[in-house]
RNA sequence: CGGGGUGUAGCUCAGCUUGGUUUAGAGCGCGUGCCUUGGGAGCACGAGGUCCGCGGUUCAAAUCCGCGCACCCCGACCA
């Protein structure tokens, strides 16, 4: 492509509506145009990087044996109204009636469609394993999209689903889309970890999540630094810590005259730690949660840490929510004093208190009277029923596997594989005959790539302020041809031989014919991202042109890669030998890719 | 859905406090010409506006008041 000829239009200066590098990068070298809130146009050049990470994508899932399809973005409610997701799900649906008044929703997910047409179609274990996909744009109305195509409103996704006729067989084939999805993020020079996640309102027992480590995402996992267990900080788990309790009450004149003190107009931890000049640590919080059945359970947790409602669910086997202000008014419990030390109709709730209170000492705990604490109290001066592992993983915390200490990293995800069962298969009527003549339940599985958000997280992975970095396999084009003096004679002709030669051998290129001074044009091939320019200038006289590498390409290969390579970095070439360099550059980078021609 | 912020040219912004010398401005970008060509050059001329919308106050509103809309950020929520 001819810079002349291109739709290519950057700006120097950040957008004002963006705050994330790949939000702001994106914008400025032309790649994305917002719509509206989470709602962006793939521009040429961002269309091209689409394409590629698209392409890789269904390479893979070829590999694996999964057959391409396309669903209806457009869905009535019926399905949906099987499997209850269109109320649960109702804070993200985009939800319309028709013309003929009949609810419709624009599709966030297609278990549901992807499960009725097997149910119609699969009848027999014969039919079994079978692994459908698309890559399709999905709708759903988020509350706060952000940080442009890392969440949007529209976006695209792939979905991949499995169906079974037995848990083994579902396995085998989650751990081949496991090792398809490490394939995908390797080829596109993605680093990622993998962590055990929540599966949250798709469902299903076991999923894991590719994650990519970037201040810019919006997830957090935790990594043991002795074993390597990585989980979600929605589940981590946190090793049971040794510990003796036995409740020792202390009695009430002692309480009031030794650890009673006045905290006026102190509302949360941070204002207590200030005025008692003491450590988060020191405190313990309670929360006070309640079930439908208007049951009580006050949940003791360090100062510092956070209760994982996930958890707690787990915990106590049903969903809590926290209590409202009239059952604080009801029960005589006092909102932001409430705690395990005396507390009125003490028999109505259950005091569980998460490990991190364990074998804390000189504990400031609410007082259960306002504006009150308790201070330099003791494990066993609280009145606890029962311990439990109830908080989110930090920093810090132990290893339930090894006792290691566990780090957090800010991330973003990439795909996320979930092992489903039967949930839909029963709710849509997916049913097989098995050997025996036994009707039986479709085992599921469901595996999801955002596709416009890797675009996105490659941009964080590599980039800095001003210079995009587009990996090998994700580059709209390999080559940028810049000619200094469009107007010089032998260098716009120089140019033009070598852009059509390159052209002919499919290597993707671009050739900035502009008539621009030098400046402009270093500036906007290092904002476009592409890996590779050809300076041709005024040592074309001598038969020569430069190679450089973008600022930050040696990031997005092993460094035994790039070795092979660094040596053309900056360096001056004879032009006859040209594409001859770059051929074998491309050779050595090249993972099975097909060039696609200008 | 709670909290905060923004809205003036294609982009980044000034002007608003204290209404009237602003027939609405600057830089960048865009067009034309000259000049220049190894890291966002220079000169000249030019095009480009519903000052987010509606209503109000006033002799007079980009500016003050009310209502609404849009977008961004933090939180909550979320495959």
């Amino acid at each position: 492509m001819r810079y002349t000829k291109s739709f290519i239009y950057t700006l120097k200066e950040t957008p004002a509506d963006t705050t994330t590098l790949s939000h702001s990068l994106l914008t400025r070298a032309c790649y994305i145009y917002q719509h509206a809130a989470g709602i962006y146009n793939f521009l040429p050049l961002g269309f091209k990087v689409l394409s590629k990470i698209w392409k890789i994508i269904e390479e893979e899932m070829d590999k694996i044996g999964a057959q391409e399809l396309l669903m209806p973005a457009l869905h009535t409610s019926n399905l949906w109204l099987k499997t209850n997701r269109y109320n649960t799900m109702d804070n993200v649906l985009f939800k319309f009636k028709d013309k003929k008044g009949v609810d419709m929703l624009l599709g966030p997910t297609h278990e549901e469609i992807i499960t009725d047409i097997v149910a119609h179609f699969v009848k027999s274990y014969k039919n079994l394993p079978l692994l459908l996909y698309q890559i399709q744009v999905k709708f759903r109305d988020e509350l706060r999209p952000k940080g442009g195509l890392i969440r949007g409103r529209e976006f695209i996704m792939k979905d991949l689903y499995s169906f079974h006729t037995s848990l083994e067989c579902l396995d085998k084939t989650y751990n081949n889309v496991y090792k398809a999805y490490s394939n995908i993020f390797e080829r596109l020079n993605l680093p990622f970890e993998v962590v055990e996640a929540h599966s949250g309102a798709i469902g299903g027992d076991v999923s894991h999540e590719f994650m990519l480590i970037t201040n810019s995402g919006e997830d957090k996992f935790i990594k043991c630094l002795s074993c390597g267990y990585t989980a979600s900080t929605e589940i981590a788990k946190i090793a049971k810590p040794d510990f003796n309790y036995s409740y020792n009450p202390l009695p009430l004149n002692e309480l009031e005259q030794k650890h009673l003190v006045y905290t006026p107009n102190a509302y949360t931890i941070q204002d207590l730690v200030k005025f008692l000049n003491k450590n988060e640590k020191n405190f313990v919080k309670s929360i006070l949660y309640k079930d439908n059945n208007n049951n009580f359970y006050l949940v003791l947790v360090r100062g510092d840490k956070e209760i994982n409602e996930i958890k707690l669910n787990k915990f106590l086997d049903k969903e809590v929510f926290l209590a409202e202000n009239k059952d604080f008014e009801i029960n005589n419990w006092i909102l932001g004093y409430i705690g395990p030390v005396n507390l009125n109709n003490r028999s109505k709730v259950k005091i569980i208190a998460d490990y991190s209170v364990s074998n804390l000492k000189d504990i400031i705990i609410g007082a259960n009277k306002k504006d009150y604490h308790f201070i330099n109290l003791n494990l066993e001066n609280l009145d606890i029923d029962d311990f439990g592992d109830l908080s989110i993983a930090t920093d810090n915390d132990e290893c339930y596997k090894c006792k290691g200490k566990y780090k957090v990293y800010p991330a973003l995800e990439l795909g996320h594989i979930f092992k489903l069962g039967t949930k839909y298969s029963q709710a849509l009527g997916a049913y097989f005959m098995d050997e025996t003549n036994k009707l039986k339940p479709i085992i599921m599985g469901c595996y999801g790539i955002g596709v416009s958000r890797l675009v996105s997280a490659i941009v964080e992975a590599y980039s800095s302020e001003n210079s995009i970095t587009w990996t090998f396999n994700s580059t709209p084009y390999k080559i940028y041809i810049l000619t200094i003096n469009i107007d010089d004679k032998l260098q716009y002709e120089k140019s033009l031989n070598l852009y059509n030669t390159l052209i002919q051998n499919n290597i993707e290129t671009l050739w900035d014919d502009r008539k621009e001074s030098a400046g402009v044009k270093f500036k906007d091939w290092e904002l476009l991202g592409i890996p590779f320019v050809i300076i041709i200038g005024n040592k074309i006289k001598d038969n020569l042109i430069e190679l450089k590498f973008n600022p930050n390409f040696h990031k997005t290969l092993k460094p035994e890669l790039f070795e092979k390579i660094t040596n053309y970095q900056n360096s001056l070439i004879n032009y006859d030998k040209t594409l001859e360099t770059i051929q074998y550059i491309i050779n050595l980078l090249n993972i099975n890719i097909n060039f696609i021609k200008n």
